[in-house]
DNA sequence: TAATAAATGTCGTTT
DNA sequence: AAACGACGTTTATTA
């Protein structure tokens, strides 16, 4: 049973058994999203197993081969596997039952239904950009278009050319002609952020006798990473994304959409 | 408008925008699972900022205060809120828009519908038990239940009292009453689980001229954890989380289900 | 409440 | 393909 061009969509409200069956086969091989409600359970074996025992749930099969199976609970999936997996429908002894393969892992994940509450095939268009900002990536380019947001008279090295440990989020001198180290976080930086700096200025003063500084940029210190921070010989300057987000639309004047980082 | 006790699930195909609003709204407020198809953007703000602009979308919203926006791929939802969060429903210049905020976090997500395609309130039933096994608790508990399973003649020292830092697994004295320390992946071992083994070890050896072994237990050593755990001094046994699983179930002579863990 | 570790983490990039 | 790090990580556990 093949989907036609003018009815890419299908609901059916407490369909029988073949007819959701029919439904959701017609609508995975076409490659359309699935939504099966209804009372199932749920097997899993690959990374680890699991049996998830009969419940009414909302299972989703999407057209890039992913599945969810949610609870009415929780924020994540109960059961699912990543996109890439093939799908298979059956009728097994009278039950409708979707298995979700997933070879690289070899994993399997197979959902069983009871009883078939809703069965939505939909054809969903969804070209819409999704913006994500105040970034921390935001924040390196803000600093690297205005460098005074760090210090004056900064002079960041990374815009010219790449690092050698490219791990490093800015490098460049202070007017003293000091190397400068620079972390950034867009969050509170933990002792974790303190550490990784200290290990990338100690890359630098590895077998050299130049003075090199270490600046973790973010907007806030976290518990107990102040004093690590000191202890450690680093510095500390406090920067929001939110600056940065502003400073980043001033200095090229733009909508701030044109700066965001598209996921 | 309450949901009667008679009507406790509302399907709406292609509603209008009166319908589903007060579908949707019923739903929220008689802490239903409310399920949105339809053509909407999306906002938050919080830890971060993000817009997803306009799309076919499924959106989620459960009776526990979470909600989840699918796009028509990937395993992760777009935009979401975990459990907890509240929700608001309100026609505005006239589309649907919902909007959930999470006060702890001061974190708010608006979807807007354009158009709606599908509008479900279901009150679903799930109390099935999820069972999963072979987790890293397993394994260690298969180790506690079966010691031979280390090495012959391993005493853990665990079972019998919690030991000083809870983050190591097992705690334990070989034949020759040498002090072990165990480290247990269920996967492949990584370089990372290699050094946080050696500073385990090292906890022990600080300032004491008492010999510690250093056990890594996983089923496997990945890349570059071989070299690293010779050159710190450290053993490898390998042990499946199946394997594990067995004698579980051997030695209890119980169910394997007896032994899974509820999440 | 804060810190820490685990997850069927997922997802991207780089080696 | 493996490895490494980031994530609005989330979640559970422990101090």
């Amino acid at each position: 049973m093949a989907l036609k061009k003018d009815s890419p969509r299908i609901v059916l409200d407490r369909p029988n058994i073949d007819e959701a069956y029919h439904a959701v086969k017609a609508g995975i091989s076409g490659h359309k999203t699935v939504v099966i409600i209804g009372k199932c359970s749920v097997d899993y074996e690959g990374r680890a197993s699991s049996r998830l025992e009969s419940g009414e749930r909302i299972v989703l099969f999407k057209p890039d081969g992913s599945a969810l199976v949610h609870r009415p609970r929780d924020y994540a999936p109960v059961n699912w596997q990543p996109p890439g997996s093939l799908f298979r429908t059956r009728l097994d002894e009278g039950q409708l039952q979707v298995r979700v393969f997933r070879r690289k892992e070899n994993e399997i994940l197979s959902a069983r239904f009871e009883e078939i509450t809703l069965v939505a095939v939909l054809d969903l268009r969804d070209k819409g950009e999704f913006y994500l900002y105040a970034s921390e990536e935001d924040m390196k380019r803000a600093i690297l278009a205005e460098p005074s947001l760090l210090e004056e008279g900064f002079r960041p090295l990374t815009a010219e050319r790449p690092v050698e440990p490219g791990f490093i989020d800015i490098l460049g001198f202070d007017r003293a002609n000091t190397l400068m180290v620079v972390e950034i976080k867009r969050k509170a930086a933990t002792k974790e952020a303190v550490k990784q700096l200290r290990r990338y200025v100690d890359f630098f003063t590895a077998g050299s006798e130049q003075k090199v500084r270490g600046i973790l940029v973010a907007p806030d210190l976290a518990r107990g990473a102040q004093r690590l921070l000191a202890s450690l010989g680093l510095e500390f300057k406090a920067l929001s994304p939110q600056r940065c987000a502003e400073t980043l639309r001033k200095t090229r004047g733009k909508p701030l959409t044109e700066f965001f980082v598209h996921q």
